[in-house]
RNA sequence: GCCGGUGUGGCGAAAUGGCAGACGCACAGGACUUAAAAUCCUGGGACUAUAAAAAGUCGUGCGGGUUCAAGUCCCGCCACCGGCACCA
């Protein structure tokens, strides 16, 4: 394909634009009160100059990418996929007379540049910058209208100073229910047995909002470091596939958790796709039930079941603080609290801290095994061998509080210990996994709910006929369920209740839902439970064991007991650097590489640094405020500022437009949402949303219709594809090849057919004798004096200014509404077809009068903004016009008389199939086209001898005759 | 298993319940050319029929339904893609 000939010379106009707009800072967003030049294009289009306050500037627009990783292999066309739709936007927002934010910046914290550190001993810093110089260059060349002057680096010492300055927040903050949102520690009042500073200052740090924990973490040997839940993908790291295993350490934690309802219910307020809104309710996981407390029996009672009773009635009926004191209780979460009269025995997690007391001493050999057996699986052994339910018998028994019935106590490790109490009520009639788990250990089964009949399909058995007796089947149902479990599945939805009554209550024909709230009232005025609300989002595991990121502002000291706690450094210090290295490794003794730094480590004053970094994600939690007020020495963003870009836009507040892959769906979402609210709690920014509006770019495939990837050769680099068809070519194959959000395969053929396309367009207002003499001198010209060639090219004597007809109008104007109404529902294939059905029909044209040419070019100027600016700068200065600036030129507007026709076709339908067209005046009654229709002559063999029974007119649309 | 999404020519796709396949790719024929490339013009869902045309029948994953009329709405399936997955 080299060897063809150019469609034209885009090599030549491409570069001659970009560079005119960087001269001209013409994409420079402003800020209230920045100064603005009066000769900058958009002080000209809005007729500003100088500080402009916030209430006198144009409203804002803030249209956002996902900033990318800048890795070394450099950008593929998946990148500036979203990129293309965002500048498409970023354009036609500015010619519709929005200011528009549209900034680029690079996720520059991360493991591959770490990687190569350790190999190489070269800074993460040198690799990391080669690496960002090269992804500049790349979308520079694509001619995306970013503003440059706000571009961002994560890694940037200015950038991460806040980065630590809102790890100091979150530190300082804790999360009151009172207030419902964070507040500074300083507002926590302590419980009156807090008297020591040590106590204080214990309790204190036990409700910040970072704080520091001792659970079992995610342990990569491979990577050498801990990963957060998010990144463990079937018990195997999300960088690189190794296998990952569950080992306690100190870890820093963020508390997201206090946030799962705002995070859950301002889902509501934001308009993102449902797909997505549902992956994030999925990964928060609320589910609503109680908490019940089953009381152990102390292994005195056990085989007295007088004693038990008479216990059971002391527990219901006057129950001493004594009582209370002297028994253990087994917590459980549930969900069904009204099948609690089928739950016939407890389980509990093995690392659940009941275990060892529960356990009696003739079972204790085989608990310990299990256990040691059970918690030390890593995550890929627990989801690989999954399918057999294990567990062991601890000994133990309890009572279920709502009959005084003995259920066992068994430990198992498909019971979580990290979510809800870590013990559940097992009810083997009506779960699965209880259910599998009863049968396989021989446990007893109790069905306490039935189907409603009438969509009942599980009472009835082989035999019983047409109309079953339904009261027999019931008992039947209740009380020989062996009859029934084995030969189907569990009851699990939702039902009827039956053999659920005690001497107080009585669920008995209750359905699911009223048995619920009947039996959790009773519980709570019995002081047996309550109401519960559980979450399956988990808090933030926040460090890592690495030398490239941000490090931790906080220094370890040592109390007068011994006893080691965790102090702030004053906001003053930041930014804390992280130290120069030789060498990038962990330490011999397992510690992170910053541990390796013996001067950075330890302070004069004896305290010693935290050695671990954040994760990747925490620069990104942010970036988007920063890009609003880039160069802020002051604060991480000021907030009048804030107020301008962030604030309410009509709907919209935050983001107006945010685009970036789905694989961000639940980790940078959510991270960024979490941190945006507690700034907002805080009073740092002025919305409690950060991104108002998110689409999520589809994949691109290679063109095997593989997902692209190095080991399959199926990548196409951008760069290739702009040497042989140019940039404009490029971005309008990225958005022509299909709906922005849907997966599709790259097709080089597509990108040929797009780039003839915009030389039709060239074709059709230049000269062709003046280009082959501008060809012809080109193969002769010295390099550096091409540029100069381009005006040997003339613009076609054919575009003349003179009054264009009714059609060129109207081929015009359809072409204005189709593309401004695809725009504004990001509809850009369609948006696209319609401007090369307009150049099909302007090519057949005699003339081409320029008010017909010009807002034709604004059209295509988002999408292919070279050549449009190519060929408005020579329209202008062929007539003697002054060329504004096309990036601001007003959004042309359609005029929706000149799409009225005085004629229209309309089909005709004889029963409903389509026979024939009819032409008739656009305003015609019915009674018109009802006469037209009945002799359309393609309908006459089918009206022939029958009698039009019925004839229906939608008006300007159809006819339809109906005959018998 | 659960949740979300998608199924339309050889391919990417388009169609407020109203002429299915716009636009583009690939393909075929023609014009221009010594020739090719590029460009321009024409054609095209399948089937039946025909010398050719006119014409007809069928057709949007499958099976039902609503409607004068269904790719579009409803019910029940199937397949593929993405996410979650012992979360009680």
């Amino acid at each position: 394909m080299s060897s063809s000939r150019r469609q034209y010379p885009f090599h030549l106009i491409e570069s001659k634009w970009q560079q005119t707009w960087e001269q001209q800072q013409a994409f420079r967003a402003f800020n209230p009160n920045d100064e603005i030049p009066a000769n900058h294009p958009f002080a000209v289009r809005h007729n500003l100059s100088g500080k402009v306050a916030a209430t006198q500037l144009p409203p804002k627009f803030y249209i956002l990418d996902m900033f990318p990783y800048p890795s070394g292999a450099g950008l593929h066309v998946g990148h500036p996929e979203g990129y293309t739709a965002t500048d498409i936007l970023a354009r036609y927002r500015r010619a519709v007379g929005y200011n528009v934010l549209h900034p680029m910046g690079w996720d520059s914290f991360g493991l591959p540049a770490e990687q190569y550190a350790v190999k190489t001993g070269q800074h993460p810093r040198v690799t990391t910058e080669a690496n960002i110089a090269n992804f500049t260059r790349q979308i520079k060349s694509l001619g995306f209208s970013y503003d440059w002057s706000r571009e961002i680096a994560t890694t940037d010492v200015e950038y991460f100073k806040w980065t630590q300055w809102i790890f100091l927040k979150l530190y300082n903050s804790w999360f009151n229910p009172e207030t419902n949102k964070a507040e500074s520690v300083e507002t926590i009042e302590f419980p009156s047995d807090c008297t020591t500073e040590d106590a204080k200052r214990a309790y204190r740090d036990a409700k910040r909002l970072a704080y520091v924990s001792e659970a079992p973490v995610n342990w990569c040997p491979e990577l050498g470091t801990v990963l957060a839940n998010e990144e463990v993908i079937d018990g195997k790291s999300e960088v690189g596939g190794f296998p990952v295993i569950r080992k306690p350490m100190r870890q820093w934690m963020l508390r997201i958790t206090a946030y799962a309802e705002k995070l859950l219910a301002d889902l509501d307020t934001i308009d993102w796709s449902d797909s997505l809104k549902e992956m994030q309710r999925n990964w928060i996981g609320r589910s609503e039930g109680a908490e019940v407390d089953f009381y152990v029996i102390p292994s005195g009672y056990i085989g007295k079941p007088e004693a038990i009773r008479t216990l059971y009635e002391q527990l219901l009926n006057n129950r001493s603080t004594l009582l209370e004191d002297s028994l253990q209780k087994v917590k459980v979460f549930t969900t069904r609290p009204d099948t609690l009269f089928g739950a016939t025995y407890l389980v509990i997690s093995p690392e659940h801290k009941l275990a060892p007391q529960i356990t009696t001493n003739d079972r204790r050999i085989e608990v310990t095994r299990y256990t040691e057996f059970a918690t030390t699986k890593s995550d890929l052994e627990r989801t690989e061998l999954a399918k057999e339910k294990t567990g062991v018998f601890s000994g133990g028994y309890a009572l279920n509080p709502v009959n005084g019935e003995v259920v066992q106590i068994w430990i198992a490790d498909y019971v979580l210990a990290s979510y809800g109490t870590g013990a559940i009520m097992a009810v083997p009639a009506h779960d699965e996994r209880d259910f599998e788990f009863a049968r396989k250990f021989k446990l007893p089964i109790k069905p306490v709910v039935r189907p409603v009949y009438g969509d009942n399909f599980m009472l009835e058995l082989p035999g019983d006929g047409p109309n079953p007796n339904y009261d027999e089947l019931e008992e039947r149902y209740f009380l020989h369920p062996e009859l029934y479990y084995g030969q189907t599945l569990p009851f699990v939805m939702q039902g009827i209740n039956g053999r659920s009554r005690n001497l107080e209550i009585s669920l008995d024909g209750n359905s699911t839902a009223e048995a619920k709230k009947k039996i959790t009232a009773w519980l709570e005025a019995r002081g047996l439970g309550k109401k519960t609300i559980n979450y399956k989002l988990r808090d933030w595991l926040f460090s890592r064991q690495r030398y490239w990121g941000e490090p931790f502002p906080i220094v370890w000291k040592k109390g007068p007991d011994g006893q080691s706690y965790h102090e702030a450094l004053p906001e003053s210090s930041l930014p804390l650097l992280p130290p120069t290295l030789e060498d990038y490794k962990p330490t011999a003794g397992g510690e992170p590489p910053l541990a390796r730094a013996k001067d950075w480590l330890n302070l004069p004053d004896g305290s010693v640094r935290e050695t671990n970094t954040m994760p990747q994600w925490a620069g990104s939690c942010w970036y988007y405020l920063r890009y609003t007020d880039a160069k802020n020495a002051q604060a991480f963003v000021g907030k009048e500022v804030d107020n301008y870009w962030m604030a309410s836009n009509g709907k919209a507040a935050g983001v107006d437009l945010y685009v970036g892959g789905t694989e961000h769906a639940v980790l940078h979402l959510l991270y960024a949402r979490f941190w945006h609210k507690v700034l907002f709690d805080l009073g740092y920014v002025s919305t409690p949303e950060p991104f108002y509006k998110l689409v999520n770019q589809g994949l691109i495939l290679g063109e095997d219709g593989q997902k692209m990837s190095k080991s399959r050769g199926n990548v196409v680099n951008p760069d290739d594809v702009l040497v042989e068809y140019g940039a404009d070519a490029f971005r309008l194959y990225e958005m022509f090849m299909g709906p922005l959000q849907d997966t599709k395969p790259w097709n080089t053929k597509g990108v040929e057919g797009v780039y003839r396309f915009l030389g039709r367009v060239w074709r059709l207002f230049v000269d062709e004798k003046s280009e082959t003499a501008f060809e012809q001198a080109e193969t002769t010209a010295e390099p550096s004096q091409r540029g100069e060639l381009l005006d040997l090219i003339l613009l076609d004597g054919g575009i003349t200014d003179q009054h264009a007809t009714p059609a060129q109008l109207k081929a015009l104007h359809a072409c204005i509404k189709k593309v401004t109404e695809d725009l504004d529902g990001m509809r850009f294939n369609t948006a696209i077809s319609a401007m090369m059905v307009f150049i099909n029909e302007a090519m057949t044209w005699q003339t081409k009068p320029l008010s017909v040419m010009k807002p034709f070019l604004q059209l295509l100027a988002p999408f292919a903004p070279h050549v449009a600016e190519e060929l408005w700068a020579r329209l202008h200065a062929t007539f003697g016009q002054v060329a504004t600036s096309l990036a601001y030129a007003p959004w042309p507007k359609y005029d929706a008389a000149l799409l009225v026709e005085s004629e229209i076709e309309i089909p005709v339908q004889v029963n409903g199939k389509f026979r024939d067209v009819i032409k008739v005046a656009v305003d015609a009654d019915n009674a018109t086209i009802e006469a037209a229709a009945k002799v359309a002559e393609k309908a006459q063999p089918f009206l022939a001898g029958k009698a039009i029974k019925k004839v229906i007119i939608v008006p300007k649309k159809m006819v339809n005759l109906i005959v018998g």
